[in-house]
RNA sequence: GGUGAUGUAGCUCAGCUGGUUAGAGCGGCGGAUUCAUAACCCGCAGGUCGGUGGUUCAAGUCCACCCAUCACCA
């Protein structure tokens, strides 16, 4: 192992005005993996992060709630430290982003940053909300595109053409708040001059910045940095700008601050030394895991800002993807806005762990969360092979040897074998490759399962004299199981604890994946996992399904975007609309019929699509059905549905869809086919 | 619209600098077994590697264009 390294670690910081949900978790969960891994290895990890509290969103959620913003983000950030806790998330220090050591830090890295002539004043025009008396940040102003015409857009692009533009041109403009229109307003901002870092700043990204967001920051280089606006005039929630009347601070300039901030309190009452870890010429390593979303902030802002202020830069920008729930964005509407409290409640928070962890590349690709994947994967991996392990071999140890492990190993060089593979998947860790380590630690599990199956201890049992050699096998098999369990130790550290108790040697170090463990007595073997119900991960849904439908104001709405909040997570929003009114001769006009399912296939070629054969009693017809996302064929055989019987029959590449069967639902998984009660038969007319 | 990333078996994903019949896990099917939380073990089936064109003796892997998805545009 090479010389202990000194590492501080942050993740983004969540934003305050709303709870944290599993798309957040996607970075916390790789965060702490990476750390729990660094601390197994000996080394000395520090990880922080913090609530960010200021900006405009917080400002109206307070107001909403009618408390001060201060409660407010108290309140939340307890939220989300509770949270932290119950995902095991091992941060060392949470504070919030509106903490005394953060106004502290911000004004004395913005005298710096003045002193160095870094910082610069002009008048801008801004949208102005006469109502509210505020100035409207772009997300808070919609109108119509003034490119396409498409209506209710943000006022910084369109997502209909994906033009950007300034809230200012926007068509027929409509402030957020209030609901009026906006005026135009002038007024005096301090700017950044984030081009005096242009040379260091491209001298450093090369080597502190994965090359394919590299390649992607060449934009901003190539069109030249500009200067950045880092102040807000009031009312704004956020820290005032010392020798300024009457301006704040941008909340994108004090929240990465914010990560010095919380480590600074963590400082104080842990005896740390700040200066070793900040200062200009610090060998301490320093990694901020982020979304793919606020890469710029992080790898030109921050190490500018940095510099500026005379601190030292990050050694890396780790970044992510998002998380899509059944190929589909997290949405409300489609029930999907899960939150990790809501998820804790109804399972362990090692499975999502584990199924993060066993997707997570090094890159900031995308990845997705499917219930009945993670179902699958955890009670096969977790439950169905490893600790399947333990659970078959702790019988014969009581059984035939008193819960005393053998004196030796009958195939050491099996145990070597396991010893070899871990400094690979050591490597994977270190490279945050979660996925590659998952991947090698489940292949050794089934070497493992195999080794008992080759050697079958329970043949061997019926013997007498066989006694020692069956022991002996599962002292070998335990020991295997030891160091699959402490190579998941990063991931599942719940499950782990539990291992190392029933295991009874105290807490695993790497240092074991080289010793056995041998002639000692292990505990009885209680269940150390239990297996994933899909009752649990129905609860879990439609509890979300419940969150969603409570109503959502628009101030949220636009706060969900990444106005401010650093984990911007996208949510889609709009709501399924009700169509033009129609009456009762417009209804009787559809025919529609109970059928029953004679049959059902896959169609090939189609993705979405199932072939039904349905029986309407007296004739039998066939329909393509868009539901493959969310039944198999096998299911749907028997089962009564009601279908629009004089539909006009509609060619399709696979053959001719004589009609629609009804179902309720937003699409993906989340498809509900309507049936009859019983009784119904195939053929009765609906009305 | 510009820029970047992604698109490989039903599902989730590996495939490093181009090189023999494209891999794994899950699911499906068949078999074996009963120590184990209906777990484990053996075997089988399944892919024109998003599309089109090109470079090359040789391309999932390089180039161009197109399509789809995600992100960013201070």
């Amino acid at each position: 192992m090479s010389a202990k390294r000194k590492i501080l670690v942050t993740s983004a910081l969540p934003y305050a005005n709303n709870s944290l949900h599993l798309g957040h978790l996607v970075e916390y969960v790789q965060t702490d993996v990476w750390v729990r891994f660094q601390r197994l290895r000996g080394h000395e990890c520090i990880y922080v992060c913090a609530s960010d509290a200021h900006g405009t969103p917080t400002m109206l959620r307070a107001e909403r709630e009618g408390i001060e913003p201060e409660e407010l983000i108290a309140w939340i950030a307890g939220e989300h430290q509770h949270d932290f806790e119950r995902f095991r998330i091992s941060v060392d220090n949470y504070l919030t982003t509106h903490a005394s050591e953060n106004e502290e830090l911000t004004s004395r890295v913005f005298r710096k940053l003045v002193e160095g002539g870094h910082i610069g004043r002009k008048m801008i025009r801004q949208a102005y909300d006469e109502h509210r008396n505020m100035f409207l940040p772009d997300r808070y102003v919609r109108g119509t595109c003034p490119a396409c015409g498409a209506r209710h857009q943000y006022g910084d692009n369109c997502e209909s053409c994906a033009a950007t533009y300034s809230p200012l041109e926007l068509k027929d403009p409509v402030s957020v708040v209030s609901g009026t229109k906006p005026t135009v307003r002038e007024s005096e901002h301090l700017f950044f001059r984030l081009g005096n870092f242009e040379e260091e700043l491209k001298a450093w990204v090369p080597d502190h910045v994965d090359p394919a967001m590299a390649r992607k920051l060449k934009e901003w280089f190539d069109a030249g940095l500009r200067d950045w606006d880092i102040s807000r005039d009031p009312p704004y929630f956020g820290f005032s700008i010392p020798g300024e009347s009457g301006k704040f601070f941008y909340v994108w300039f004090d929240a990465p601050i914010g990560y010095m901030a919380s480590f600074l309190n963590l400082c104080r009452s842990a005896g740390l030394d700040f200066e070793a870890f900040w200062g200009a010429d610090s060998t301490v390593e320093l990694y901020h895991f982020i979304g793919k979303d606020i890469v710029y902030f992080h790898t030109l802002f921050w190490p500018a800002v940095l510099s500026g202020a005379g601190f030292r830069k990050p050694t890396g920008v780790f970044v992510h993807g998002f998380l899509t729930i059944s190929g589909e964005k997290i949405s409300k509407r489609r029930g999907t806005f899960i939150r990790a409290s809501t998820f804790v409640r109804h399972l362990d928070a090692d499975y999502l762990r584990y199924y993060y962890a066993s997707k997570l590349g090094p890159g900031p690709d995308d990845i997705d969360l499917n219930f009945s994947d993670l179902m699958a994967k955890v009670n096969s991996d977790l439950v169905g092979k490893l600790v399947n392990i333990a659970s078959r071999c702790a019988g014969f140890i009581h059984r035939l040897n008193d819960g005393v492990l053998a004196r030796e190993l009958p195939d050491d060089a099996l145990f070597a074998e396991f010893a070899a593979a871990a400094d690979e998947i050591a490597a994977d860790y270190n490279g945050r490759n979660c996925a590659a380590a998952v991947r090698r630690i489940m292949a050794l599990a089934d070497r493992a399962n195999r080794y008992i199956d080759e050697k079958k201890p329970w043949i061997m049992a019926r013997e007498d004299d066989q006694r020692d050699a069956v022991v002996a096998v599962c002292t070998q098999g335990l020991n295997l199981f030891r160091t699959l369990i402490l190579l998941l130790k990063p991931v599942i550290p719940g499950v782990t604890g539990r291992a190392e108790q029933f295991l009874g040697g105290g807490e695993l170090t790497w240092a074991d994946v080289k010793e056995p463990m041998l002639g000692t007595r292990i505990e009885e073997f209680k269940a150390l996992l239990k297996r994933v119900e899909a009752d649990s991960v129905e609860a879990i849904l439609s509890e979300a399904r419940e969150d969603a439908a409570l109503p959502t104001t628009q101030a949220t709405r636009a706060a969900a975007g990444s106005e401010a909040g650093q984990v911007a997570q996208p949510v889609e929003t709009a709501p399924a609309k009700l169509v033009e009114e129609i009456d009762i001769e417009h209804f009787a006009k559809m025919d529609l019929r109970v059928a029953r399912i004679a049959a059902a296939t896959y169609v090939k070629g189609a993705d979405k699509l199932i072939r039904l054969r349905l029986d309407l009693g007296d004739s039998q017809r066939t329909v393509f059905a868009g539901i493959r996302s969310a039944y198999v064929p096998a299911a749907l055989l028997g089962k009564h549905v009601v279908v629009v019987a004089n539909l006009t029959p509609r060619k399709m590449r696979f053959g001719t869809s004589e009609g629609m069967v009804l179902a309720a639902g937003p699409g993906g998984k989340d498809i509900f086919l309507l049936s009859p009660d019983a009784g119904a038969q195939p053929g009765m007319p609906v009305t």
